[in-house]
DNA sequence: TATTTTATTTAGTTATGTCTAAATATTAAT
DNA sequence: ATTAATATTTAGACATAACTAAATAAAATA
C-alpha cells in the first residue's frame, strides 16, 4: 500500500523524468514538490526498497516499471477527477487542481473504472492534458489539442472534447468539424488566443475552444 | 487544520454519544474505531487541547459546539458521496461505504456545495440514514424511511427519495404517492421486507423499495 | 591538478499517531 | 470498608515524513 507521501514522489520523478525518462535529480525533485533535499533523499530510499524507483546513491532516480505503472495511474486518477469536477460538477478548469490533488489518492480501482465510464471514457483533461486508459496506455500522440500546437504546424481535427451543443453549435459557424484541415497562424501570448486558417479561412479562436479540439498533426 | 485520524475520532464521539449527547468513555471509541484505549486516550488530549471536545480524566468526553458542528460535516461529507457512488455512478448500496470513508475528508467546501446541488440536495442516503443540510441540521425527524419504522406505526408518505422513472413507476402501481396514509403491518427479518397497508389495501414491499419512501408519522 | 562551488547524503530532532506494558483510578463485589 | 475487577492513563517505543546542520561526494573553475 502506497501512502499519499509516496504516491507524491512518483509523479513528481514521472513528471520530471519526461517521455525520455531520464534521470532526476535529489534537487530537481526537492524543487517541485517545494521541499528540502535532505527530505527527498530519505523518501528516495524508502521507495528503491520498495522497488518503485532505482536509485543510485549521487546519481539520481528512474522509475521502475511497477513504479511507472502507479505514477501513471495517480496521473490518471487525477486528470479523470479534473474532467468530472469541470464537466459534471461545473468548477471552472482553474478551480480544480487542488482538489483534483486530494482526490488522485482515494483508493478504489472500481471507483476509477465507474468514474471513467461515466465520463465517457475522456482523453484529456480541462486543461488539455491526455488521460492515460485503464492499460495506463496515453492517447495517440497524433491527437493532440489545438491549444498545444507550435506554430505553423498544420493538421486535420480527429476529435472534439467538449459535448456541450452549444459549444458543438459554435464549432459548425466556424466550418469545424471531424476531417476539416487546420494551421496554426498566430499564438498570442498575451490571452492564449490562437490564429488559424481553416480550410484556407482565416478564423482567431480562444484557448478554451482550441483546447477541446484534437487534431491530428500532418 | 483537523486530520484524518482527528475527523475519524469526531465522527466516533458523534455517533456514540447519541442524540442524547451523552458522554462517551474511552473505551467505546476504541472498540468503534478498532484501536487501543490507550491510543485513545493520547488522541482526546489532543481533541481537547484544539477546543473541539470536553475532556475530564476518567470521566470519558462530550463534542464542543465546534467538534460537533465539524462531526456533522464529516457525517454530511460522507453520506452525500454515498449518495453519488450509488445514484450516479451505480453503486451497490452496501459497496460504498470505505469509498465514503476516503471521500468524506476531501477538503473543499465548494466541492461539497456543489456535488449537494448536483445531487439535488437530497435528505436520506441510500442506506436511509439522514444527510444534514449545509448549516447541519439534520431533516426533521417527523420524516423518516418507511424501513426504520417500528410495527404498527402509521403515517403519510411525504417524499420520495429515488428519482428513477421506474421507481415512481412502480409506486403508481402499489397507488402511493405524496401524502398516502401508511401502516406497518408485518417486518420480516429474514429479507427486511415490510407488510404495509396502503388506503386500507395491504401491500408486500422490499427494504430497497420503503427506505427510499418517506413517512410523516402521526 | 588543486581548489572552490554545488549537489547530495547522513545524523540528529521534531510532530503525528500508533502500540505494549506498567501504573493508577474507578467501580463492583464480598 | 476492603478487596477484586475493570477502565483509564502514563511511560516508553516505533514508524512515517518532515526538518536543520554537518559531512561528503561530484562538478566546475582556476
Amino acid at each position: 500500500m502506497s501512502s499519499q507521501a509516496e504516491e507524491n514522489y512518483l509523479k513528481a520523478i514521472f513528471k520530471l523524468s519526461g517521455k525520455e525518462r531520464k534521470s532526476v535529480s535529489t534537487n530537481a525533485i526537492a524543487e517541485e514538490l517545494q521541499t528540502k533535499a535532505s527530505s527527498v533523499s530519505d523518501m528516495v530510499k524508502k521507495l528503491s526498497e520498495k522497488s518503485l524507483i532505482n536509485y543510485i546513491k549521487y546519481q539520481g532516480v528512474t522509475l521502475t516499471s511497477s513504479g511507472q505503472n502507479l505514477a501513471i495511474y495517480i496521473v490518471r486518477k487525477h486528470r479523470l477527477w479534473e474532467v468530472f469536477l469541470v464537466k459534471t460538477l461545473n468548477f471552472k478548469w482553474d478551480e480544480v487542481h487542488e482538489i483534483a490533488e486530494q482526490l488522485e489518492h482515494i483508493k478504489s480501482p472500481e471507483l476509477v473504472a465507474r468514474l471513467d465510464a461515466f465520463l465517457n471514457h475522456p482523453t484529456y483533461d480541462p486543461h488539455g492534458d491526455p488521460i492515460p486508459n485503464e492499460k495506463g496506455e496515453f492517447p495517440k500522440t497524433s491527437a493532440v489539442p489545438l491549444n498545444k500546437l507550435k506554430i505553423h504546424s498544420r493538421g486535420k481535427v480527429v476529435a472534439v472534447e467538449m459535448d456541450d451543443p452549444s459549444f458543438l453549435n459554435y464549432l459548425d459557424k466556424l466550418n469545424i468539424s471531424i476531417g476539416t484541415s487546420v494551421e496554426i497562424l498566430e499564438l498570442n501570448d498575451f490571452d492564449n488566443s490562437i490564429d488559424i486558417k481553416i480550410d484556407s479561412v482565416p478564423r482567431h479562436i480562444s484557448t478554451n475552444v482550441a483546447k477541446n479540439i484534437l487534431i491530428s498533426l500532418l
